[in-house]
RNA sequence: GGGGGCGUAGCUCAAUCGGUUAGAGUGCCGGCCUGUCACGCCGGAGGUUACGGGUUCGAUUCCCGCCGCCCUCGCCA
């Protein structure tokens, strides 16, 4: 088979040239004694073109031919008469003058049509999805997710970086998502666990002395799919010895833009409309913004970035003392109220969409959601009439209203709750002001995360990221262990307010983990290890873990520790929700290119199936049928 | 696990208040056409209305169940 040429690589400059393409009849026009075929590859279309006066054994071959047929064709590149140039193919100069056609196989009508702007059921799509794949959509999403990966690699092979491959058949963690699990045939009643992600394998790594180490590696979660996840994804996995917090940021930064800048200077992708190509170079450094500033500005710990100017206010200081009950039994009562200043938007809403917004709050927890218009230095609303003068012009100038804005106002008694419906009405707010471009690109790192979390209901500390990550301050976190240490009565909180420490300077302590958001979205999360065992076992001692269960659980790492371990340090990114912001997909299905379905299904090969008797019995497995 | 939406020709969708032979566009098949490129024109085939049950003289339409897909809350680093 002595193809020259791929189909859509063929210009002016071919003409006269002799070459032989192969690829898919695309489309066939017959004119009586002309006969025209688009023949197709992953490069683009070629018109072939036929003649029955001058080869009418070609010319009954091309008549044959019909849809997907696959075909090779051997002819002269010809410049085609300038009033037949068609400006819409990037071969519209040339055509092929074909002197000899192959059929190499013909072509069952397939279900779906393989056209770049194909509408159908997603469920279709997933169902023949070797189809699909035949769009030049989907051909220029793989070729761009294997640029972007070949960047990465080469990015990081410069910075003497080891790919290495941590085991797909791991070890079952009772934390964090549901594992998928693998039955033992030698060990019977005993099982694998794909990994969530390498953590712990990266980590010995790095005790092992392998410096850097990175890997596209997959992983695997059990859980309910959305729009944005899959129950197999892929990740960029990075750690690197003796780093801090600073170098891991400056590397992925690095990798970021030059995995931005090969696809913007990849010709390939140019007449993709794909948001990266539009976006221009990234600025390095990114913006850094503290986790506290975050919540306080967008109630929300990866902010996007593009409605920057849209922030929230906190009112709560104000509403203790205002005149509107449900505003002051939040705040006195330790909760929050939170105020959204939507510019020139007093009137952008109708009735029915405030009230629908209403209707998302509450859906969310709180008792409802105010809305007060901004008059000429006065309120306007249903509950405008509760406040007095004063509190109204507290109210504007804390929010730095302007005549013409309309307020959104939520409190609650739980935190939580006022930031689930601030940040959502944000972004509402955001959409509704057309700043959610999606050919901007907000990059931003968030940074000094709480060390831990606490939990009323258990009175119990948790770690916020994970219980191996770094603080920030450890001589202040080992002095409180060591506190924590000395009775054994009550709590961890008791004891340690009981040795002085107050609940606001425990939860105020920060870690060492980085969160990167673009546009809203975390895109790669990491921290500083510790890589200590003394230090860790501070940590355990403050969230609650025994010694016989770190043992059980984390045995082999805190073994690992042990045996001089390097201060270490690394981050992992998503590679699918990348490409789905870089190309502005609408889900993570179109990011990959064997996806499941939302039920995590493989629609064209039909799996999960059953599996025969025998194989279960050899593996000490009796299935169970729901009661 | 909860809530919502969808399912009619290969595909995208119609079908009045429950009423005649379930239509259109596109694709497919065949014919005509010497410059088309979403070619055009003519003709044709193609339906267990997802599946199962119920109400009714009569069900694509109303009710129940079930399967699948999608969204969402829970869940998920």
């Amino acid at each position: 088979m002595t193809r020259t040429h791929r189909c859509g690589e063929l210009r002016r400059e071919h003409a006269g040239q002799n070459v032989t393409v192969c690829g898919w009849v695309d489309t066939k026009r017959e004119m009586g004694a002309l006969v025209f075929i688009d023949l197709r590859d992953i490069a683009g279309k070629v018109q072939l073109a036929f003649d029955i006066e001058k080869d009418p054994a070609n010319h009954a071959a091309a008549k044959s031919m019909h849809g997907e047929y696959v075909a090779l064709a051997s002819g002269v590149v010809r410049l085609r008469d300038p009033k037949n140039v068609n400006p819409r193919l990037a071969t519209g100069d040339i055509e092929i003058a074909v002197s000899r056609l192959e059929l190499l196989n013909t072509a069952k009508t397939p279900a779906i049509e393989v056209r770049d702007d194909l509408k159908c059921d997603p469920e279709l799509r997933l169902k023949h999805r070797f189809i699909d794949l035949r769009r030049q959509p989907m051909q220029r999403m793989l070729q761009g997710r294997a640029a972007m990966i070949r960047s990465m690699r080469a990015s990081l092979d410069a910075q003497g970086f080891t790919e290495i491959e941590t085991p797909i058949l791991y070890k079952r963690t009772p934390e964090g998502a549901r594992d998928f699990i693998v039955p033992s045939r030698a060990y019977p009643g005993q099982f694998y666990a794909l990994p969530q992600s390498p953590q712990l394998f990266k980590q010995l790594c790095m005790v092992a002395g392998l410096d850097r180490y990175y890997q596209i590696a997959r992983c695997f979660r059990d859980e309910d799919k959305r729009a944005d996840r899959q129950p197999e994804f892929s990740q960029l996995d990075i750690e690197m010895s003796f780093v801090e917090r600073e170098d891991v940021i400056a590397l992925l930064e690095g990798v970021v833009r030059n995995f931005m800048r090969d696809l913007q200077q990849d010709v390939r992708f140019a007449h993709t409309g794909w948001p990266v190509v539009k976006a221009g170079e990234i600025k390095t450094p990114i913006e850094r913004m503290t986790y506290e500033t975050a919540m306080r500005d967008y109630s929300i710990d990866r902010p996007d970035l593009r409605s920057r100017e849209l922030k929230l206010t906190e009112l709560t200081d104000w509403a203790k003392t205002c005149s509107f009950n449900a505003f002051k039994q939040a705040a006195a009562g330790g909760g929050m109220v939170k105020a959204l200043r939507c510019p020139g938007m007093a009137e952008a809403f109708s009735r029915g969409q405030i009230g629908n917004l209403e209707r998302d709050a509450k859906g969310m927890g709180a008792g409802g959601l105010a809305s007060l218009k901004v008059l000429d230095g006065k309120l306007d609303g249903a509950i405008a009439k509760f406040f007095p003068e004063a509190e109204q012009q507290s109210l504007l100038a804390a929010c730095k209203a302007q005549p013409g804005d309309l307020l959104l106002i939520c409190a609650h008694a739980k935190e939580k709750v006022v930031h689930a419906v601030m940040h959502h009405m944000r972004t509402l707010v955001a959409e509704k002001l057309g700043l959610l471009d999606p050919a901007k690109f907000a990059l931003v790192w968030v940074i000094d995360f709480p060390l831990f979390e606490f939990k009323e209901e258990e009175e119990k500390l948790y770690a916020s990221h994970h219980p191996f990550t770094l603080p920030q301050d450890l001589d202040l976190v080992r002095n409180m262990a060591q506190a924590a240490r000395r009775s054994s009565e009550g709590s961890v909180i008791a004891r340690l307010k009981a040795a002085g420490y107050s609940l606001e300077q425990v939860l105020g302590l920060r870690n060492n983990q980085y969160d990167l958001v673009l546009n809203g979205v975390e895109i790669a999360g990491g921290s500083i290890r510790m890589h200590r065992t003394d230090w860790q076992q501070d940590v355990f001692e403050l969230v609650g873990i025994t010694k016989e269960e770190a043992e059980k659980k984390f045995g082999f790492l805190m073994n690992a520790l042990a045996h001089g371990a390097p201060p270490h340090g690394g981050i992992a990114m998503g590679l699918d929700r990348m490409l789905m912001l870089l190309m502005g997909l609408d889900t993570i299905q179109d990011a990959m290119a064997f996806p499941k379905s939302a039920t995590g299904r493989d629609l064209m090969i039909d799996t999960p199936n059953e599996v025969e008797k025998k194989l279960l019995d050899e593996l000490g497995i009796q299935f169970k049928p729901a009661p």
